[in-house]
DNA sequence: GTCTATACTTGGATAGAC
DNA sequence: GTCTATCCAAGTATAGAC
């Protein structure tokens, strides 16, 4: 059962070159250009200019790879979120806010390899699970987001900002999904705007949203 | 280019046991418990106790097989979310309609079938495209519920029933395609409740439901 | 730790007998 | 229209030299 290769907590150095690194970054890139049915071993290497073994020695099986790519991009796009939905002050400019996001979601590509892993999920035994995981800081963060537009209008306690979280990643899920099917984003860009325009509408019902920022970790 | 097989202008008999009919039926099978990367032309075979070379012979190629396949579920579960929905009356009853379409949707595996063929989408170019066309009939059948909705409360003419139909496509993709993800539907469910409980308290400012049922086709 | 070479497996697709 | 047999490509994974 023990695999070979070299122990996460034994390395001595993380630096953004070690050979380590260098596959998870081909692994992301052969995600996003050629999908999970395209990513093998060899597919990654030669994205990467390295040898095609060194996949299974510093990884097992590819499956791992991609979990630490999944791993790897969800971090990276969840700092993003922070410091961008952080920065917002009213309802409007939290969906100001949700569309940035949406757009360098998509040109990043971080979708393009979330939907992918979960395309792959079915062919491998607990990799759903996995990924569900990874998803709920975005699901817990979105609520706590909530939490605060919420709290004092007359809807708190009638919607419960949890439920409104997971209904918001699903539908941000989704979205993503379809621009990503046809390549159009047009679709997705005007409902951000009507939901702007509605934001606006109703924003007096809600108080300002302030930056809530957390001095500690 | 042109590729062997009948073609199905010519065929004479669309029986449910033409073998045409078995290849789509087993493909769907193993499209669900297999996922798309599972779903070899061998595979499908084995599923349906037939030979190999005849998905070959009658679809060209496996993608193509996929294709049909996804046509077939998409237009039962059509047909089955006309029934459903026109028989909800009130608003409250449409959100109840929504939630039976899916658990429905859930247990019949059409879902599956669907999330599956999205996963492979990105190693076969064009398929995204076709995937998206045939939603649109969706699309377009909840956005006329929509209208009907929307029709003298308030909101006519400040939500276009158009984007409000695309966002609840995707919002029910992300939400099923989660739920698939990890098995635990409690989280889709409530969901449901809740939009069931703020249906009935904001049912007073729609008119009701009604059956505009179609007579044509 | 990295490379070459290779064993083994699975899958798409076709030829040709029936 | 269906079957057997087979070719060929691509992938995982490992052994063993360096």
């Amino acid at each position: 059962m023990a695999k070979p290769g070299p122990r996460k907590a034994l390395r001595k150095q993380s630096r953004s070159d070690s050979t380590r690194e260098q596959i998870v970054r081909a692994a992301i890139e052969t995600l996003k250009r050629d999908g999970f049915a395209g990513t093998s071993a060899r597919a990654i290497a030669a994205t990467g200019g390295f040898n095609q073994a060194l996949v299974f020695y510093h990884f097992g099986t590819v499956n791992e790879l991609l979990l630490t790519a999944l791993d790897r991009t969800s971090e990276e796009r969840m700092a993003r979120y922070r410091e961008v939905v952080e920065g917002a002050a009213s309802l409007g400019e939290l969906v100001d806010a949700a569309l940035r996001i949406y757009r360098e979601d998509l040109e990043s590509g971080h979708i393009k390899v979330l939907a992918e892993v979960i395309a792959g999920s079915s062919s491998v035994p607990g990799l759903g699970e996995q990924i569900v995981a990874r998803m709920e800081p975005w699901v817990r963060f979105t609520e706590d987001t909530f939490h605060r537009v919420l709290a004092g209008s007359p809807f708190e306690g009638l919607i419960p900002p949890e439920q409104l979280a997971r209904a918001t990643v699903a539908l941000y899920l989704g979205l993503e999904i379809i621009t990503h099917l046809d390549g159009d984003r047009t679709h997705a860009t005007q409902l951000f705007e009507t939901a702007g325009r509605l934001a606006t509408l109703v924003a007096p019902i809600f108080k300002s949203v302030g930056l809530q920022e957390r001095r500690d970790s």
